[in-house]
RNA sequence: GGCGCUAUCGUCUAACGGUUAGGACGUCAGGUUCUCAUCCUGAUAAUCGGGGUUCGAUUCCCCGUAGCGUCACCA
């Protein structure tokens, strides 16, 4: 059975792009097998706790489409899916490596930690704990959990070095001798991460743990305490950390980090997570467009590349406008009217769909072609003041027309264009400035059939 | 700095050890068009460097270089 996971922590406002891209493939790979894709918070961390967080990051991930079959809300035979209420599970496996010998009580105050740091650094050695604590006695470590001194749990490292696999990259060894003693309980009672994800995947029975390469480091921590447990392990796969243009972690720019600043910038789930899938992997058949459902049959952890991949708006816009071009009618414009809660009405985004549906790229754009339906302009993006008078005789004609349709418009203005010896280009954009304050719009004669004769006549007549 | 990972056009990527190193985005130049966009044509540009292995390396190995990650009682 395959079962896998995502692990956000609510320490941010919402869900990290990085986190979604995780949750791409952790999500389509369960659903490939048939298995359950189970979300998980770890909220260990009580100083960086941001409360409502993890209600967010799951109501992100269901505005993508990518529904977690057990989660903290939804819950599941595995439960509770929130780490802070899974506390004596930690308590009890540390107790059990305390016992084995694996694991040893550390009362070292932070202090003497910092200076041990300082002085490693000045030596230029690697910073490590210096297992002062182990050395105690039975007795001496007795009388300070008696007088509740403060205290934290550190694994023992062994001696050797520790191998493990990851799926993309293959094996990994790495000397124990660079691994420091972890601490797996702190001294609030917390665990740490690496003592919490153990416990849980197991617990969980996570198939396979798909994470980004971050992690990487790490593991030989996490298989050292599956060894001593006896539990077995995991499938590894760590995928590449996704990078901004300036090359960096994908964490500075302002709103872009977050999964649903896109979704409010008008970029469409669908088209986001298929950007999303090309990154740092390839379709067979090599294409650049395809549906979930494609990609979940397709796609295979092992065709994962382990080169780190930019992130690249760019692109993804392009592919966002291929998407809105490609989508039903009455679906976009159902998102249009959602996308702007009410600014326009459903009646007059239906008509207007015709005229903007190759030309927007995102659901944000239809606004800087469509304002003028809805307001009337205030300022013109050219100067009319030496039009007035082939604006005037517009006017006229205009206003003398019985049928108000695309062509009779059509005709009207094509003619006085001639009588004024205007460039039909001039003349249409002084007629399109007009209408739309700007000089890029909507096709002109469509516009003006839905403005309506009255609206038209009354923009031109001000001028 | 130690340890680890990585390295094909500007970007995303393709290429049983044998290809004129392919596609996409972008950019540039044309065509269509009353603007913009769409659409069509064409162009542009890459195997990090050095050694091996091999009849033959983008591909396998080593070294160097660069980038990234990681060295917390953060995840």
């Amino acid at each position: 059975m395959v079962r896998t996971r995502i692990p956000p922590s609510p320490t941010g406002n919402d869900l990290h792009i990085g986190n979604l891209y995780s949750a791409l493939i952790n999500w389509a790979y369960a659903r490939k097998h048939n298995g359950q894709f189970i979300v998980r918070i770890e909220d260990t961390d009580r100083t960086r706790f941001v409360q409502g967080a993890a209600e967010q990051i799951l109501a992100t991930l269901r505005s993508y489409g990518l529904e977690p079959d057990e989660d903290m809300i939804k819950g599941g035979p595995y439960g509770p899916y929130i780490q802070s209420q899974r506390l004596d599970l930690y308590k009890k496996y540390a107790q059990q490596l305390i016992s084995q010998g694996d694991a040893y009580y550390c009362f070292c105050s932070e202090e003497r930690l910092g200076e041990l740091r300082e002085r490693a650094k000045i030596e230029k050695r690697q910073p490590k704990y210096d297992r002062h604590c182990l050395k105690m006695s039975a007795q001496d470590i007795q009388d300070k959990l008696n007088e509740n001194a403060s205290h934290v749990i550190r694994l023992r490292i062994p001696d050797g070095s520790t191998t493990y696999k990851d799926t993309i990259r293959g094996e990994i060894t790495i000397e124990n001798a660079t691994l420091d003693d972890q601490v797996l309980i702190k001294s609030d009672g917390f665990p740490t991460y690496h003592m919490a994800v153990v416990v849980d995947d197991h617990l969980m029975e996570i198939s396979h743990v798909i994470r980004a390469e971050e992690w990487m480091a790490s593991v030989p921590k996490h298989v050292l305490l599956y060894d001593m447990l006896k539990w077995e392990l995991p499938i590894f796969t760590h995928l590449p950390l996704l990078r901004t243009p300036e090359k960096g972690k994908i964490s500075k720019r302002k709103g872009a980090v977050w999964a649903s600043w896109y979704l409010q910038e008008g970029y469409l789930s669908e088209a986001v997570l298929n950007y999303l899938a090309l990154m740092a992997w390839s379709h067979p058949d090599q294409k650049e467009i395809f549906s979930l459902d494609e990609y979940i049959s397709v796609f295979d952890l092992k065709d994962i590349n382990p080169s780190a991949p930019i992130f690249d708006v760019v692109k993804l816009t392009w592919m966002n406008g291929e998407y809105i071009r490609k989508m039903d009618p009455r679906k976009l414009s159902h998102k249009l009217f959602e996308f702007y809660g009410g600014k326009y009405s459903q009646e007059l985004i239906d008509k207007t769909i015709p005229l903007i549906q190759e030309r927007i790229k995102t659901l944000k754009e239809y606004d800087e072609y469509c304002n003028f339906f809805v307001n009337v302009p205030t300022e013109y993006e050219i100067d009319l003041e030496k039009y007035t008078n082939v604006i005037s005789k517009t006017n006229d004609a205009l206003g003398q027309l019985s049928a108000w349709s695309v062509e009779s418009i059509g005709e009207a203005m094509l003619q006085a264009a001639v009588d004024a010896g205007l460039k039909n280009s001039e003349y249409f954009m002084v007629m399109r400035v007009i209408i739309t304050g700007k000089k890029i719009s909507p096709p002109l004669n469509e516009s003006m059939v839905l403005l309506g004769k009255e609206e038209c006549i009354k923009r031109i007549s001000r001028n």
